[in-house]
DNA sequence: AGACGATGTGAGATCGATCTCACATATATT
DNA sequence: AATATATGTGAGATCGATCTCACATCGTCT
């Protein structure tokens, strides 16, 4: 048997008043008699009568979805993000609605555009590329809040929560500097990618800041998946002189490094040192355990929520531009090196 | 300035037509003159007309959408699996909503409450409870697809993905017990917990088999995080005669058993045999590796979402039932063990 | 007594897309 | 010439909830 869900109207009849009474009744709202109230509530108890939220959206024009645009939610990064936002949300009512763009910025736009015509309220995007942003400016031109996270894009004026990629980078690398190393290398993502590109660029200045040339055989770039690094990190220390050193962008990559040094016969810290972006829960797990930069995941999809839903609330100000520090945290993958 | 989006009434005036002819020349269905059509083309592309899928929906009673309650995204096992289904739905043209029920009932009930009345098309869900499948029940009576993964729940007849929990876990304790083990200790989830019971009463059954009286001091609950398992393996390891080895039933008790002993000092596999059910990303990082059961991960998500959109396509026959086998995958965390 | 405000209720419009139906024309068939 | 049949188009209903407005019916105050 099939039952149809209760609507207003079945209600209505059976409490014998009319739509717009039971409306007032189960919304308190205008004037309904104490008795007619009690007998629409009786009704809609027994009928089960739950809304639909659909129609209620179509009259508004805004369903009680945000939506959620990350790279990948299979990253332990975008799953602790995604799961904060959507504890967050159902604290305010809202779903989530989630979507990968698996770092393609066609698949990104083609999203937006699916969430968009589903009038959602609000976003919040990982976006995938630098410029061509015109599917997110467009967003902001129809006045949807978006808050950008991990990311920002160029000429997108909007709130945003990030971290100091740059500095995170620049303490990994002068702490490798610190212990006598000179040749680093870089294992980095696609250059497409804020943050990788903010944490070369960190790379670079610790670099120049101690006067080492910049040297592009000492960096390997590759897709964020353990098996791409796996493979750049084997071409980066095959060469006659290979790093002593290796700092490594994102935690999927530094997994990746240590398979390939594992498969290398290649000792960490021994033969070389080993420091990555972002910690990851089996940092301490390997031995000797990996030293990282560790970026303060928890707080980041709590505070990009928090700032969506206060725009959803009304607030109208200049955008915020939330950026959480990084932390150094020493375990045993680096050991010093004393000249060459 | 914001713009609003163009609706079918603003491209109907544009083109000069009826709205009821633009509706046909977008979604070419009835008659239309060519040059009406072009028209309307025209005017839809220039307004950037995108439709509004809640006012379709409501019409059609049906979001494209799919629901997708699970334990928690943060659990690689979960994120996987939502991962595989975003994708397939995202080919199916529909979009994910992802709720986390953090394995509380009460959660999972309104959760789904929340989904209902948005007139989501189905649900996959990973259902928390055994019993109490009222709300489950709810959505077949009412002709909603559901597929259950990962648990099935009682009395609730409908499409299920499920691995073979019960042979897996035999399999393991099996192994053990052909290594020359007698004193095995399980490392248990929640008992409410389908996949819990199940990994149980493999365990109970290999030793029973080989004629192994089962010892309630072999057996420690704990919730399925490592921080929890972590507290569960010390306490059972603190006993004066404690197992010789352990299975634990997923990879986050895996985890935190191997941190537990580490922080005990003791050494795998040479004063304790360790073995998990779930593969895990990082299992092979760690010295030695750890020997596991490992379930089908990637298929267990496509399948649930294949089933799911063969009953949205209309599919009317009895309830499928998959289940996936396991597989034992020998690595180096299990030594033999001679005499006592 | 007449007027005014407070209280309670229902009819109907609205949100946007779609679909049925009726009404046109044009072409084909007897 | 008369009737079918094919082809195009628009008016209006529909989905379900909400809100405005008009219309009641009270009581209260001058």
């Amino acid at each position: 048997m099939v039952r149809k869900p209760a609507t207003l109207k079945d209600v209505a009849a059976l409490a014998n008043v009319s739509r717009a009474t039971a409306a007032r009744a189960l919304n308190s709202y205008g004037y309904v008699g104490d008795e007619t109230a009690q007998k629409v509530q009786a009704a809609a108890e027994k009928l089960g009568y739950r809304g639909n939220r659909l129609a209620q959206a179509l009259r508004s024009g805004q369903l009680p979805i945000v939506g959620c645009i990350l790279g990948d939610i299979q990253n332990p990064f975008f799953a602790r993000i995604a799961h904060d936002i959507e504890v967050l949300a159902r604290e305010c009512g809202h779903n989530l609605v989630i979507g990968s763009s698996e770092e393609e910025l066609a698949q990104e736009i083609s999203l937006l555009a699916s969430l968009r015509s589903l009038s959602i309220r609000g976003f919040i995007v990982a976006p995938t590329s630098q410029g061509n942003n015109a599917h997110l400016q467009g967003l902001i031109d129809e006045n949807v809040p978006l808050v950008l996270i991990d990311r920002v894009a160029e000429g997108v004026d909007c709130d945003s929560v990030v971290v100091d990629n740059e500095g995170g980078a620049r303490k990994a690398v002068e702490y490798l500097i610190g212990m006598g190393h000179t040749r680093i290398g870089l294992l980095q993502d696609d250059m497409r990618i804020f943050t990788s590109r903010e944490r070369r660029s960190g790379y670079r200045s610790a670099l120049a800041a101690a006067g080492i040339a910049a040297d592009d055989r000492m960096v390997a770039v590759s897709q964020s998946t353990v098996e791409h690094a796996v493979d750049a990190t084997i071409r980066l220390f095959s060469q006659k002189s290979p790093p002593t050193a290796l700092f490594t962008v994102d935690s999927l990559m530094t997994q990746g490094a240590l398979l390939a040094f594992r498969s290398m016969g290649v000792s960490i810290p021994h033969d070389v040192s080993l420091i990555g972006f972002d910690d990851f829960n089996l940092a301490t797990f390997t031995d000797p355990q990996i030293t990282v930069v560790s970026q303060p995941v928890s707080e980041i999809g709590r505070a990009a929520a928090r700032v969506l839903f206060e725009r959803l609330a009304g607030k109208d100000e200049a955008p915020q531009k939330i950026r959480f520090e990084t932390k150094l945290i020493v375990r045993g993958s680096v050991s010093r090196r004393s000249g060459v």
